[in-house]
This record gives structure tokens, C-alpha cells and sequence, in this order.
DNA sequence: CGCATTGACGTTAACTTAACATGGCGATAT
DNA sequence: ATATCGCCATGTTAAGTTAACGTCAATGCG
């Protein structure tokens, strides 16, 4: 469990700062059997932080820059998992539920596949990809111009597609948070997001506490305008108590019970 | 080439037969080597025919290729290649094309790979993970309501992304002709289609021979409809001067130069 | 306090892949 | 016409990966 998280995040650390090593490497650096070496690569890979090349692994080729950030921050999936896990407290089954292109919507989504039935609609591929093809899952993708970085359709196409449907609740999430405001990097995505609150009857937010206390360059929306936001515990006591005052409906999720 | 064709088409009338085979079985009944069949299915399951299972290989579980027929379909490859060769004369680089959710313009993506720069539109599923990611090519996508047997985005919402858009040339099919009148089985499907004409400047139409002096529930459009219509040299001399006297506008393809 | 459950890990046999070698076949040049 | 080149399909083998099963420890529960 946390242990695990450990060592793949020592397996990570170690592949990043090679930047590529053979399994046989890691298997004696590490010391544990080939089996495990590779169960734990394939969750690193499947988490987008590595890449298996067939008797070696690589770091992902895009991510080059903030690589051990962007690790850090990918890796967190127990954040991630418990948050997607309360969201699904704010979803009946029979409802129509939106999820933006986020990767802790996606975690979401590997969760809806037991609230069923359900309407699905997501402008995400890789949440598209896990939703084609399910039973009693109405899927609908919002189409629109491909952006790679994101992995999912934006852009005016995708917007006007929002705009003709209405979800029973939208489960999203940010960039970046400074006091009550959420911000997104990109003009285009922000975009869409909006036009994803418009389109919703309840809006919920997700949040891991390290995007707190950081800015991008498009105001998304404020915290008050979402009927939840969900936030992990890291974020501490003062930041919650001043964001309750400001009439943010705050949830503090907590990642595990150790 | 044809022959690596066709035992890829016994292949896979052999697993559609028994539902699921042995790997070790196709070895032995085709009495070729383990790696060559791999290399066979591999095309097949990246074509979306078979899914490979470790040790064994199943029909892909959607229902597309499911029948017979439906597979012939699309493994009417040197048909399929020669008509999307043709209609790559209609194409040129720098311009923006639909196409439709047919197999037949699915094997016109894979050519469209070397036509850059381009934008191409569509609502296939098959289609869109062609050519998500590939530099030089601005992809849109048409989103919608996901269809499992054809494997697309169709509805309201795609046939509105469709009218907010204008492409250059489109490239499509139809499930049947009889006279000058082209037909499309799903009513839904037939709507995103229609759309589509509308939506383009030139219209091509790929049709191969098979399909001639069927019917299907919907009327799609007029033959004269279209710009070109591209039909595989098997249709017949007589049937192809009635169409010409008719007053469209038909290409006739070979399939292979023996 | 058992007793079932869960997750991590190891072991092995079966399976798959990469990489290189072979041979056929058509195309182009001589 | 014949030689040669290059391309595919195929075979062969070694290296690598996976599934399946078993063990063990931690956790949860009556």
C-alpha cells in the first residue's frame, strides 16, 4: 500500500534520473524479483509517469521538463482515488453526469462503471476510451478539435456541443487555486469548462491540496459557484477555515486511514 | 500482400466460426509457423476483427464484425485499398476533409497519413484513434451519441458539430444502392450523413461492388448527388452505362493489375 | 480470538516479442 | 532476356513478458 506507492515512486525517481534503464537493472537495484519490478512498472506506465519498451523503460517522452513534478503529481493516486470516491457521492444512478478532461475526472470514471445505468458525457479520449462499449452506459463524447497535450476535443465545436446538453452534475476540476478562485492554463479548455458549468444543474469541483496557493493564466471560475468542492487533507485548517468564511461548500477528503 | 490477405481472411473466418481459438490451434490448422500467425492477428486485432488474449484469440467482443458479412465487409481489403487509393486523386494537401464512419473511409485515413498538412473531420471512432497525434494533421472530431455497432459518434449533438463546419471534399459510403439511389440502414446514421453533404464543397462517394442492387431501410441521397462515385470494377459494364446515362458521374477502379 | 479478505511478492511454465536470416517475387537497369 | 536490387512474407531463436498459482503478512469483522 504505502509501501508500494514508495518504491514506485523510488522506481520512478530512478528511471528519470537515467533516463532510461534496462528491467534487469532495476530488478537488481532494487533487489525484489523481475515480477514485481514489472507490476510496478506497468502501474508507473499505465499512469503515463514511464514507458515499457520491451526489456527496458524510458520516462515518457513529453514530460520531459518538470519531470519529477509532473511524476509527483501524476503518482498521487490515492489522492486522486479518494477523491474520485466522494465525488461518487453526488451521482444517482439514471442521472446524466459530465466529466471534463481531467485526469482525477478520469479516476472518476473508472468508478462510475458501478453506478449504472448512467449518461456519461466527457470531451476527455482517455475517458471516452474507458466508457465506449459498456453496458448500461449511454455515452456521449463531445467532439471538437483534438489538442494532444490535454488528450481531448476543445475548442468552438466542443463548445457548442455543451451547450446543447444538460447534466445532472459536472464532476471537474483546475489548474490552480489562489484564495477563492480557480484558474486554468489554457484559453481554450477554460472555455469549455465554463461552458460545462453552464450546461450543469450541480458542479463539483476536485481539488488535491498541492494546487492551492498557485495561479495559471485564465480565471476558471469562483469556489462559490460549485455546490461542493472536494479537497484533500493536505490542505490544512487555516486555508479551510478561510475558505468556509468566504462560503465555499467545502469537503476535506481524507486519503487514507493509516 | 493478396495472399498475406487471405490467409488473413481464412484466419478470421476460422475464429469468427468458433468464437474463440487457440493460438496453438491456428498454428496447427494452417500449418505455418507461430510467429506468422502472430504477425497475422496482430493486424487483424489492430484492425478491430479479433482482440488477441494471451494464448488465444476471440471475435472483438462490440458486434461490429461479429457477422459474417459485416467482416467480409471489412476485410474486403484489396477492394477497400484500391477504392481508397482512388480517392486520394480528390485530396489535396492543405485542405479540410469529412469523413464518414464507413470502413471504406477508414482505410482512406490511413493514406491520408501522407497527404500533410490536412484537417480532417469525422465521426468514427476507428478514425479519430488513426489520427489523434499525428503532427502536420489538425483533427476534429465529431462528437455525439457512441454507437457500438458502427463505432461512432451519431445523434443531435453530431449532426449539429457537422453543420457548424464546411469541409473541402467528403469522403463516404453507403450499406446499399439499387438504381441511382444510394441507402443507409440506421436512420440516425443517415441524418449525420446528410449532414455531412451539406456540410462539403465535393462529395465522393466509395462503393464497392457488392453493395449494387441492394437495399437498405433509409434513402441516403441520388447518385447524382455526388461529385464522383467510385465503385470497384466488379459492378459490370452494363450496370455502370446505365448509371452514366442516368447522369452520374462514375469511376470505375481495378482492384489489382494482375 | 479465530477466520475471511486483501494486497504484495515470488516462482514457474506458457506465451509473446524483437531481431536477424532466408527465400520468393516483381521492378529496374544493363 | 538476365542480373540485381529491394521488398515482403516467413521462419528461427533468444530474450522478455504474462498469467496463474501459492505464500505470507496486515486488516477487518463477528
Amino acid at each position: 500500500m504505502i509501501k508500494a506507492d514508495e518504491r514506485r515512486e523510488e522506481i520512478a525517481d530512478y528511471v528519470i534520473k537515467l533516463g532510461q534503464v534496462r528491467i534487469d537493472d532495476l530488478v537488481e537495484h532494487f533487489g525484489v524479483s523481475r515480477m514485481t519490478i514489472h507490476r510496478h512498472i506497468d502501474r508507473l506506465a499505465q499512469q503515463g509517469v514511464l514507458r515499457k519498451l520491451h526489456g527496458a523503460v524510458t520516462v515518457q517522452p513529453s514530460g520531459l521538463y518538470e519531470s519529477a513534478f509532473r511524476y509527483r503529481v501524476t503518482v498521487n493516486r490515492a489522492e486522486k482515488d479518494a477523491l474520485a470516491r466522494a465525488a461518487l457521492d453526488y451521482v444517482e444512478a439514471g442521472q446524466v453526469v459530465m466529466l471534463d478532461d481531467s485526469s482525477t475526472a478520469n479516476a472518476v470514471a473508472t468508478l462510475l462503471l458501478d453506478v449504472k445505468p448512467l449518461t456519461v458525457i466527457t470531451n476527455s479520449v482517455a475517458t471516452a476510451a474507458l466508457l465506449t462499449n459498456v453496458d448500461d452506459i449511454d455515452f456521449i463524447c463531445l467532439g471538437g478539435q483534438y489538442h494532444g497535450t490535454y488528450n481531448a476535443y476543445i475548442g468552438i465545436v466542443c463548445e457548442n456541443a455543451v451547450a446543447q446538453l444538460r447534466a445532472n452534475v459536472l464532476i471537474c476540476s483546475a489548474s490552480a487555486i489562489t484564495g477563492t478562485t480557480a484558474f486554468i492554463q489554457d484559453p481554450n479548455v477554460v472555455r469549455v469548462k465554463q461552458a460545462m458549468m453552464a450546461a450543469s444543474v450541480k458542479r463539483i469541483l476536485l481539488i488535491d491540496h498541492a494546487k492551492f496557493d498557485r495561479i495559471a493564466l485564465h480565471v476558471f471560475d469562483d469556489l462559490t459557484s460549485f455546490d461542493v468542492v472536494l479537497a484533500t487533507e493536505g490542505l490544512g485548517d487555516a486555508r479551510a477555515q478561510a475558505l468556509e468564511r468566504a462560503g465555499v461548500k467545502l469537503r476535506i477528503v481524507k486519503t487514507k486511514a493509516p
